[in-house]
DNA sequence: TATCGTACTACGGCTGTCGTAGTAAATATA
DNA sequence: TATATTTACTACGACAGCCGTAGTACGATA
């Protein structure tokens, strides 16, 4: 019974754990997918679908652009994304929204409970 | 253009934030909201349906339970809360999840952009 | 008399996450 | 060579929590 996280706080924050990859590089989904595990060191895995949706989303947005790539190693088709300046901006916006709500959130943190 | 706490991100931790104050003392709607507005200092002000319904979810959850009450000095009518022992264990186990959800999410906050 | 603060309830919309399912090609294993 | 696994997605629909809008009702204050 791993102590895990819950999908209701990393809500709206998936977008922004994302483009943390996508600020480095152009990448695709199974490959970022494969980086939050790592990084997370198994405490985070993104499920597929909302992986995906959230491609979707922030490309309607104009955070991030599409287009088809061909591994020349292995000749596998891919989508790539990569970050767009709005989306560098939504970033950093969302890293400042971040320290805010942490401090404001840990007001409501017991010290005892803190662990 | 104050920077404020986004509802997906608190998503989920209005019920931590209720029990942060049931833990102490039984209250009701309307006074946890303003006190969730003092400690927060204005930075979080939670709407008054999102407020019920989380009354009415935890109770529903067993995590806290309802009694009528009437105010000697104004003779106001009121529901207040308690907090169950559910309920204080629930509310531990979110601050320890909050412990490593903060963690995990620093990861993919880039450091020049904490502000 | 009217407005403001207090103390709620009802209803329905929206968004993001997730379960389920399916496709298809490449690679590894038996 | 056959099968399983990994890679790389797409489609569809359900669900939960937040929130906008609206309305009720009562007391205090101007």
């Amino acid at each position: 019974m791993k102590q895990s996280i819950s999908s209701d706080i990393i809500r709206g924050y998936n977008d922004t754990i994302i483009l943390f990859f996508l600020r480095e590089a152009p990448s695709y989904g199974y490959e970022i997918s494969k980086k939050i595990r790592q990084l997370s060191e198994e405490k985070y895995v993104i499920k597929e679908t909302t992986l995906y949706s959230a491609f979707t989303r922030m490309e309607k947005n104009g955070y991030i652009e599409s287009y088809p790539y061909q591994d020349p190693d292995t000749g596998k088709r891919r989508t790539y994304y990569r970050i767009t300046d709005a989306g560098r901006e939504y970033y950093s916006s969302r890293c400042r929204e971040w320290a805010l709500t942490k401090e404001v959130i840990e007001r409501f943190i017991a010290d005892e409970e803190r662990v």
